[in-house]
RNA sequence: GGCGCCGUACCCAAGUGGUUAAGGGAGCAGUCUGCAAAACUGCGAUGCAGCGGUUCGACCCCGCUCGGCGCCUCCA
């Protein structure tokens, strides 16, 4: 019985779908102005493996992620480099849709953009006016918080709470502090829709109501975001939504926490962030490894909780992947005996059992991955024993099948590393003293904190696949020979080129880089 | 000022009112190996920030203190 966290109770609830079998799930996406960072990484892969481990348990899952493409940033993005906004909002979702693609995160079964939602973005704002819960000022539209009885359901606010902190100065216009923009009446040059109310476009909250309820219906199963969206914008969807249809809006809130660095959260604002395609370009591995690095330690904490982004971390993650595809590689090889076929069988179950109630748990990947662990740690003791080709295949396909729900496990060759941590850390510190060093002579001012880096080096590639089976079919007959000299040296001169071998008990080698 | 979260071994990270406090990474020792690598085995928190309280019993519940953070403005 899957259950989940919902914050709009705060408790853990079991979760049952609206309609048997069938679950449907929004989830705010990003505003495309700018490139994403591992922030907004962790955000669409947690909705992603949610969605996964749904459809793994059967649920047909309707998946609406929108896409922000009128807003106060991109109009200033357009406006600083001359473009339209059309093509800032472009440029950003191509771009999100490359970086979320190396990440191996799937694309929502509707993708909706709020510009092509106006009618029903206007149509929501003209049922609100009715209403009595919307009123208008010259050419904008506001929404009167007061009339709506449950405002701060969601983020457990009261109104008196909220005025009492406000940093912002108040538009006088307004009746409430609280009350936030439905409509408003654009300025020369901006984007522009006709409305009731006079050439407009529409507020942020607004258009994620009128999406998710045309798509999903005015009542729907999961609502998701990051955290920092609880309030204004999912409390606000909910007093527009509710406020119009006098019906329940999402049952299941879920939130997703911060990446940070350095303990803070990763923002623009604070400027401490990572985009998703400098961590990929910085990595001294290839593409798909870096992805699946990514996801792996992207996975490893809850996603209700905060994670810290360091290179550290990354490359324990690295290491721990590692281990399993080095058991992938051994697993590929034939066998003969089929001593521990029947040990398999248990494994598997018990992994299978251990991995559903770990996701059935509120979606603990962190366990699951425990679970996928310890079933690597007994089938590398069961291979010992012996593993038939059958048996093999068997086991490589439950690391696929299960691993599909984290989207892990699913490459075929692994580029292994052999840096061990303490160096990358060393690596990492000395490029933050450099920066340092520079920020200090450019700008005193701006003494930022020392970011870390994914990898100063990147692999030596000095010899193609079959030069290193030329390399290592040569040591092997020197060591044949007893020539350990010379099989020694080759070792090292691959060693030292990122490539270690290992050794078989029936005198041929495995090599990896 | 209001609301809320977090503090578990060297690092990361699960977790439960009462079994041996998961798992990973790193480390050390051993087995295996010509030597390695990998794998395997063993070691590693008498304690879960600190102090009180509730309880037969608390890391887990309550209170306080210390430390870190988030939201209340755009933000995944």
């Amino acid at each position: 019985m899957l259950s989940i966290y919902n914050s709009l109770t705060g408790k853990k609830e079991p979760f049952q779908s609206l309609q048997p079998k069938t679950v449907r799930m929004y989830v705010c996406g990003v505003t495309v102005y700018d490139y994403c960072h591992i922030g907004h990484a962790r955000s669409a892969l947690v909705f992603d493996v949610i969605r996964r481990y749904l459809e793994f348990s059967d649920y047909q899952v309707a998946f609406v992620k929108n896409f922000t493409d009128v807003d106060d940033k991109i109009i200033k993005r357009a406006n600083e480099r001359g473009v339209s906004c059309d093509a800032i909002t472009a440029e950003f979702i191509e771009a999100y849709y490359q970086d979320m693609g190396k990440l191996g995160i799937r694309r929502a079964t509707n993708e909706p953009k709020a510009t092509e939602h106006m009618a029903e973005i206007i149509e929501l704002v003209g049922t609100l006016i009715q209403k009595g819960l919307a009123y208008q000022v010259a050419g904008d539209v506001y929404f009167q918080v007061e009339k709506y009885q449950d405002y701060g359901r969601l983020s457990k606010r009261k109104l008196e709470d909220l005025q009492a902190g406000a940093r912002v100065e108040v538009d006088a216009r307004k009746r409430h502090p609280m009350d936030f923009a439905l409509w408003k009446s654009s300025k020369p040059g901006e984007p522009s829709w006709d409305s009731p109310w006079g050439p407009g476009r529409p507020g942020w909250h607004i258009e994620c109501s009128a999406m998710s309820m045309k798509h999903l219906g005015e009542t729907f199963d999961i609502h998701g975001g990051g955290m920092d969206l609880i309030f204004p914008h999912h409390e606000n969807e909910i007093a527009q939504s509710c406020g119009a249809t006098g019906k329940e809006f999402a049952r299941y809130w879920a939130h997703n926490g911060f990446v940070q660095i350095n303990r803070e959260k990763m923002s623009k604002s604070l400027g401490n962030f990572f985009t998703i395609r400098e961590i990929f370009e910085k990595s001294r591995w290839p593409e798909a490894e870096t992805g699946e690095m990514l996801r792996y330690f992207l996975l490893g904490t809850h996603y209700r909780s905060p994670l810290d982004f360091s290179d550290q971390s990354l490359l324990e993650a690295k290491n721990a992947a590692d281990g399993f595809y080095g058991l992938f590689a051994r697993l590929e090889e034939a066998g003969d005996k089929s001593t521990a076929d029947k040990g398999l069988m248990e494994a598997i179950e018990r992994c299978r059992v251990a991995f559903r109630e770990a996701m059935d748990d509120d979606f603990n990947t962190s366990v699951a991955l425990a679970a996928l662990q310890r079933l690597k740690s007994d089938v590398n003791k069961l291979l010992s024993q012996g593993l038939s080709t059958e048996a093999r295949k068997i086991a490589r396909e439950e690391f696929r099948s299960l691993g599909i729900n984290l989207g892990l496990f699913q490459l075929g060759k692994w580029q292994f590393s052999q840096m061990p941590i303490g160096q990358a850390m060393e690596l990492s510190q000395v490029s933050a003293i450099t920066r340092g060093r520079v920020v200090r002579i450019d700008q005193a001012a701006e003494a930022d904190p020392p970011k870390p880096i994914v990898s100063a080096a990147k692999p030596k590639s000095d010899f193609s696949d079959t030069q290193v089976q030329l390399k290592v079919d040569e040591r092997n007959e020197a060591r044949k020979q007893k020539n350990f000299k010379k099989a020694d040296e080759i070792r090292q001169s691959l060693a030292s080129n990122g490539i270690v071998i290992e050794d078989k008990p029936d005198g041929t080698s495995r090599w990896k880089r």
